[in-house]
DNA sequence: TAGATTGTTAATCGATTAACAATC
DNA sequence: TAGATTGTTAATCGATTAACAATC
């Protein structure tokens, strides 16, 4: 097994990988709760829903972590996929619009359990300045700039409604924020070298209706395939 | 061609494709907001965050619907966008697990302005059977079957814990819901023809982490090794 | 060694994009 | 007709997958 070189970090991993290396640590981590030391490609793809040569030629992006004849260790494995994607530092993370999914979003545990540590929930209503969230208190959005200063943070959650999000994007990105999670249903423009992720439920919904509608109608069931190529 | 029933209902739209399709949609909402009668591909893929090319060939793929040298008209490519996802009719949707996430869902707005409709609300704790949710109250787990079958669900949402989803899938799938949308951080196995669709928020985040951890040092990875240090 | 399983290759498939002929 | 803009083509790019040589 070879050292990770140098030039390992100039190594590009195709997005695709990238959304996929989460899915892979959360299987690993499963595995290991149930005690598994080692895996091979097929228990672990199967654990994760994917194929198995899929899984490989995604684990060869980031090096070779596996011994043939064998399989992963599963410890190891899962720490290296977690140094890879970044989640064995700390990520101070500001909510901001504190409504119904922006109390759903602060008191999700996920978050703190995967090193996102929530710093603040900021709301420009009035109303809900001062109510404690999940532990936290919720502040005017006007804090937004100390708070991205103070804490450092790099990543902001966009939980308001959808006329609020690029105003607030703005402002993100004019502290310095350079990730973004959208769940506001708006189209976000911002400058280059910003990322920004979308989580949008009536989008998700309308995939599913276009589908559906086809199952219902359609007659033909050869044509109707899940979209991930299912398991079972 | 293979036989089937009419026209070109047969015709396969690619799924990255299906995916814009609710994105267009709403871009034309807005813009028939602002009093926009016609506009051009470039108008509406500008609106939409898309390339122009790319969204005149996404259209291409349901009909002919704009003119050459003048554009399209928002009204009439809204209707036909619109029928072709299926928001036209109506879905009713039930939402197990009412949970933080559950309430949120059952309190967004954007279903039943897109034509889906929240029948029911379930849940296994009974501390939260017969609480009013949005203006639903929350029902046991254990009528999942009855209220698919008066209701003629199609679309079920998973808003458990991970440990419950899978259970919850396969009730769903046993009384014949054939597409759903999962919250719970789970690999989810359900039979052919069966779909579903993940929003994952963590998994979301992660995916800005890698892409953060990338811009910001691009350096010394190193430098952050956790406290369980190497393949413990 | 014999069996098992990785890591990689190469073929295929699907998505994106620029360019432009068709045509309003 | 002249200008504008669609719908389509074809080239390119990226992702998936089966197959298998490498090797434990």
């Amino acid at each position: 097994m070879t050292a990770r070189s140098s030039t390992d970090a100039n190594r590009v991993i195709p997005e695709a990988t990238v959304a996929r290396l989460p899915v892979y640590l959360r299987a690993l981590t499963a595995l290991a709760d149930q005690g598994i030391r080692t895996c091979s490609s097929e228990d672990l793809a199967s654990a994760a829903g994917v194929n198995s040569a899929k899984l490989r030629k995604d684990l060869s992006y980031l090096g070779s972590y596996g011994t043939r004849g064998v399989g992963y260790d599963v410890d190891y494995l899962r720490y290296q996929i977690a140094r890879e994607i970044g989640v064995t530092q700390d990520w101070p993370v500001v909510i901001v619009g504190i409504g119904n999914l922006g109390h759903a979003l602060a008191n999700f545990s996920g978050f703190r359990s995967r090193g996102f540590r929530v710093v603040a929930l900021l709301d420009a209503d009035p109303a809900l300045v001062g109510q404690t969230v999940a532990g936290v208190q919720v502040r005017p959005f006007d804090e937004l700039e100390e708070t991205v200063r103070t804490n450092d943070v790099a990543i902001g959650v966009i939980a308001t409604p959808a006329v609020a999000a690029q105003d607030v994007a703005d402002r993100m990105v004019a502290t310095g924020i350079t990730s973004i999670l959208n769940f506001a249903p708006a189209v976000l423009a911002v400058p280059e070298g910003v990322d920004v992720r979308k989580v949008d439920l009536s989008i998700e919904l309308q995939i599913l209706a276009y589908h559906e509608q086809r199952k219902a109608g359609g007659a033909d069931p050869a044509t109707v395939v899940g979209a991930d190529g299912g398991a079972a």
